[in-house]
DNA sequence: AATGAATGAGCGTTCATTCAT
DNA sequence: TATGAATGAACGCTCATTCAT
């Protein structure tokens, strides 16, 4: 009979396995793409058998939102994490862009992962994103509205302000990704801020 | 001899069908995106064999790459028309921001194929951007500068400014297309320079 | 109503555009093979449009088994002219195989085109060879029988025997035409004649 | 851990099939010739899927290659095992061509593969018959101009001669292979030597 | 449990042939 | 009669998925 502690040693070892083909899968998808990755290259970089993957993911589609659940979980997590601590609403909200920023400066193969070209079942995707990333896009218009509340944010409508500034912040990354020299993306933090604060905020 | 008529009616013919290729393509790469998507289909669409798409464009790489160089040039079009007689900066700005959203809002399937990521020939389409997209923000610089000068829009750095008011209004677009109801993406166009504007101009 | 003569100018121009064609079907048969052979090409040579070489020949099958006739016919009448007055048995096969030799050279794309792989329609091919070519074997074979009448020649079978001349002479065709030096094949002749003479000719 | 035995097992399991590929690919070859050829039949008649043909062979040219090899290496084994232990260069050449003759007559479907004329790498079957063939021809040389030093042969172009004598047999093959009638190759034997060894030995 | 050889559906592309002009 | 634009059957090759070991 097992011994509980080396079913657990299993289980971590079978966990650890799993995070190797995450990985893997990562920089295959960012690099080639979903269609063009090959599952083949994925296992071989992951230093496993080509079924082994099928054990841990029921399809080349299950994998790829497998990566993406992965990813924005640790992004979310790295996120949270940073902001915790922080009480006022424009404070947080700049503290969450620039640790934004700073994620995908680091994990710019995740950043490519997310704009991929997942028609034929953005349906899925766009599960994850509502159940994952939503929350993150409700935890700024919750800022936004607390910000409302005590007057520092003008009466705007938040959702879009929210959406307005993602795809500003996106919009930013996407330009430094495409850049041939390689500036710290942080430097475009003030900038960001800059517009889309001086929108939001109410004229002192 | 074939008479100077006879040909120009073939050629305007063959336009007309080039055309009807496009159209389908648009059609199902915006909905299958790049990989996925068939030529078969396509050509069924199109009504039209599946050998005379390949009369039209080198492979299936450059029927895609011929659709995203027709919408733009459609789209450019579409925008200098609307702003050329207008003069003021931010009016300028402003009515380009709106007739962007009004092409999209009627050629959403554009939109879509141009976000696509398609891995591979990733260079041809930025070089097509280069040439053809580009313009249209350098024409936004331009009016940022010109409104710089005249003293109504921040010393800022304009090509970021440009970016992030494309990035701003891109993912407004984004969020209009996943979105279920159907509200009119002209609505948005306020917000967009509520925020965007407010950042840019000078404090009255 | 139409003259007799420029019916028969249209017969003659008719005739002349189909000489074009088969001439244009021999040069790229011999380039590129049957299979790789493009019609359109065939037809740009001859300058002709593709639907007139279907008014020529019912189909590609037809046009290469065409130009084997045509080939053929040219060989025969080239090789039956130049020895017609010729009356001993063991000159005037020499005198063919110089003829063959010759007309080869002159037209290697022929000799290309013979030994081309012809699979699928080899029935075909082989009707012809036999209806034009064996007749021309059937001449040495003859004159071999007056040769063994008259005592000069060995009582040999003279069907493999006339073979084995044609395939000697056919590999120094071979051999010739894969060489990069172009020496004049007719060189090769004397060699032959000693191999093949020697061994059918009664010891002196 | 595998062990060398199950490794062993795989191996030859491997080539097992390999050659099951290799023998059916050369009945089609042989058939249909080159681009007739369909690789799915090809894999039908081996009974393995058309992605195992893929496994063992780069492309189908790369089959048509390793068919021709194949074949190759088997006809010189069985050749040179035949000829090995004799010394006189008239036996031992008449022996070649012996052992070549019946080599043909049980695998007529290599004589048909090898004939063919495959335009467009042409280059690639020459190099194997440069590497392969010629030195079985060069043999013939050899023994030629072992036959002229000891004075059993004239003093002819040996180059010449081992080409002739290949055609020679070549052309019988040929004929044999046409005709209606199914005659023991090995007869022509005798008439091959006859001719070509009259031709080339000295005068007694 | 892990592997990777085998599979075959699926797709891009070609090109002989047709037929409207 | 001559043309060449249009067609679609045909085929080589890929790669996600399966399954015997």
């Amino acid at each position: 009979m097992k011994s509980q502690v080396s079913i657990r040693k299993k289980e971590s070892k079978r966990e650890e396995k799993k995070e190797q083909i995450l990985q893997s899968a990562m920089t295959i998808f960012s690099r080639d793409g979903y269609y063009k990755a090959d599952v083949e290259e994925i296992a071989a970089l992951a230093q496993v058998g080509k079924g082994t993957i099928y054990r841990h993911f029921e399809s080349k589609k299950g994998l790829f939102l497998g990566v993406v659940e992965w990813g924005i979980k640790i992004m979310k997590n790295t996120i949270m994490e940073a902001i915790e601590d922080i009480d006022s609403p424009i404070k947080k909200t700049t503290h969450a862009i620039k640790t934004y920023l700073e994620f995908f400066e680091r994990h710019r193969n995740f950043y490519r992962v997310l704009i991929q070209e997942i028609t034929g079942f953005r349906e899925e995707v766009e599960r994850i994103f509502r159940k994952k990333y939503l929350p993150h896009i409700c935890l700024i218009e919750e800022e936004l509205k607390r910000g409302i509340e005590i007057g520092v944010i003008k009466d705007i409508n938040t959702s879009t302000a929210a959406y307005a500034l993602i795809g500003l912040t996106n919009s930013i990354i996407y330009k430094w990704l495409i850049s041939d020299k390689e500036y710290p993306l942080n430097n475009e933090l003030d900038i960001i801020l800059e517009i889309w604060l001086r929108g939001v905020m109410v004229k002192e």
